[in-house]
DNA sequence: AGTTAGCACTCACACAGAGAGAGTGCTAAC
DNA sequence: GTTAGCACTCTCTCTGTGTGAGTGCTAACT
């Protein structure tokens, strides 16, 4: 792949440029022109054959010009494409913007969502902080009328997670006093991954005759423990979806991939690297194939613990995208961060 | 418009509900199969001249069959349908698979739209109960961490917000106590609609020293308050407007629509009636030129606080869909008051 | 050997005409 | 008021044609 041309890369850097910029596909003259005549239509267009031989570029039909191959962009991103940063002035806009929200992820990702969908013009995701190593930070049980309680539970990930809970008996200090016993001795500052149901199980056996009135309480507590580990999914303007009219077939199998969770869990899981640039059938699922997904893990302390990004189709501004998720990425990950320093 | 003959109206009911049922222009022949060849077609299209006449039916072209007009939908929902009740173990099914949201308005409204999304195929659309006449019932401070607490607020309505709050100084017991002081003393018991920000200055001012520490929870305390009035508006299953063909035009704008929240809140607030069925054009928004919308508010205590219905296409089941959004409402309402009375 | 001009060729797209089929509107008889 | 019969209308599909953009190939040039 390495032994292209210098010219035959400067036109393949042409051609997606372009078709990223029009969405149809490039002939020979406009590419000529593009060069300054520096070669004559006829030279590109024994290049532009070779390049078809090599995959990297594709005809719609026989007498049309040239669009990339989903392997032409994986070419051009991973060698040709030089990034555009966004400006100074508009990453302290979106510093601020983001600011307020630092105390509670989930509002903080939903933000960061609605942004990045705004600026790319494409649908974004995000994952929450889920981290299976955290460990209970603190439990607070707000009583809210006799027979209702709302159970916070903070974990050291930085998630808060919060549950509405009905009792038969009356909520009072007593029952209140037993349960900051029971959060103390049991919950606090263990693994939110050993609190099972077993583990619940055994805690009820010993609890003598407060079981009654205790258990809808732990039950809470191990389903809120089950929603840290989670991850959520946040969806930002799926409908930007209909924005591509390259991804119109798709738009009906893709509107429902994005409103089922467990595979954008699942896709996000099975990354690996920070930033991963995944591009039309490289994705694992095959709603994506036509599709390019562009995340970018952020870290929370020194674990990274959640993705953002998009889901847009493979004519992308990768140039100018790419620098654009990297950022969010980072300053989510230092708004996180910090929050959980205190 | 009701010296309509009795075969006429039959003929409007025949045309109505095998068309709701194909999707397809329906002509003489078929109906006068579908009424066992009682009289002959005809004489059916002579009828059916006189239904257009009077602007209950529409041709799509000259030598199609016809199809209901708005108004046909509109004569057929008003003097013609016969309703078919949900079934008796259906209604179980969903009263359990409610049953334990009930705690949470927000929640229990998520579910109640993505069960009447799954029954209808049409997108549903909910709005939490909303009363700026309601009371602050209770606030609460929920330390998180040294910098950090939750406030949460619950209102007479049900309704339960909370947010995340940091401040400079350290959250102790002693701003605990001056926290609920403030609170006991200025918020507790009082309408929501009261806690402007004026109030918020005013009260500021007579803080004394302690107005550095209390402002920020002062301020949060103004935004759940703001929060409590607002309709909060839950949107299930929007990707449901693409099964319907009818509507692929609109989907472009009619996605936007309903990503927005306003206009939505606006249209469920202009609605006057328990029940509002608004065929096509009857709708205010131009987007909804081609929809219906059936909405039924629910009562919470003695007062309608919220809606839940859906949107879709005018070709729709009335008579069956009007039934089951009229059920889910009737049961919000009950679970929402139920919990309200303790 | 690499580059270029020239030209025939291919294919999508847009438009037009023909044939089929469904369903109507009208007329005249019952 | 109802019905049978029939010409008529309009959509839909298929086919054919013309146009234009862009190619691939060949032969000449540097």
């Amino acid at each position: 792949m390495s032994d292209i041309t210098k010219r035959k890369q400067e036109i393949l850097a042409t051609i997606i440029e372009r078709y990223i910029a029009t969405g149809e596909p490039v002939g020979s003259k406009a590419i000529c022109a593009d060069m300054n005549n520096a070669v004559s239509s006829a030279t590109i267009r024994n290049d532009m054959a070779d390049l078809v031989e090599l995959g990297l570029l594709e005809q719609p039909h026989t007498s049309a010009g040239r669009i990339p191959s989903q392997a032409g962009y994986r070419y051009y991103v991973d060698n040709l494409m030089t990034t555009y940063e966004i400006g100074i002035d508009e990453q302290e806009r979106i510093k601020i913007w983001l600011q307020s929200f630092s105390g509670e992820p989930d509002k903080l990702l939903e933000k960061a969502g609605s942004i990045l969908a705004e600026l790319t013009n494409c649908v974004a995701v995000s994952s929450s902080p889920s981290d299976s190593e955290a460990f209970i930070k603190r439990i607070e049980l707000v009583p809210l009328s006799e027979h209702t309680a709302m159970i916070v539970l903070l974990a050291t990930s930085g998630i808060l997670r919060s549950s509405v809970v009905r009792s038969d008996s009356a909520i009072n200090v007593d029952i209140a006093e037993v349960f900051y016993n029971i959060c103390q001795t049991y919950f606090n500052g263990r693994n939110v991954s050993d609190i099972s149901l077993s583990f619940i199980q055994t805690l009820v056996a010993s609890l003598g005759d407060k079981v009654f009135v205790m258990s809808p309480f732990l039950c809470a507590i191990s389903d809120l423990c089950e929603a840290v580990k989670t991850t959520e999914i946040h969806l930002q303007s799926p409908n930007n979806i209909l924005n591509h009219t390259e991804l119109s077939e798709d738009a009906f199998r893709l509107m429902d991939f994005l409103h089922r969770s467990t595979p954008l869990e699942n896709m996000l899981s099975s990354q690996k690297k920070t930033l991963n640039v995944v591009i039309g059938s490289e994705n694992s699922y095959r709603e994506l194939r036509n599709s390019t997904t562009i995340f970018s893990k952020y870290s929370v302390g020194d674990r990274e613990s959640g993705s953002i990004g998009i889901i847009g189709p493979t004519r992308l501004d990768y140039a100018r995208l790419i620098p654009s998720i990297k950022y969010l990425a980072g300053i989510i990950g230092t708004m996180l961060t910090e929050t959980l320093d205190e």
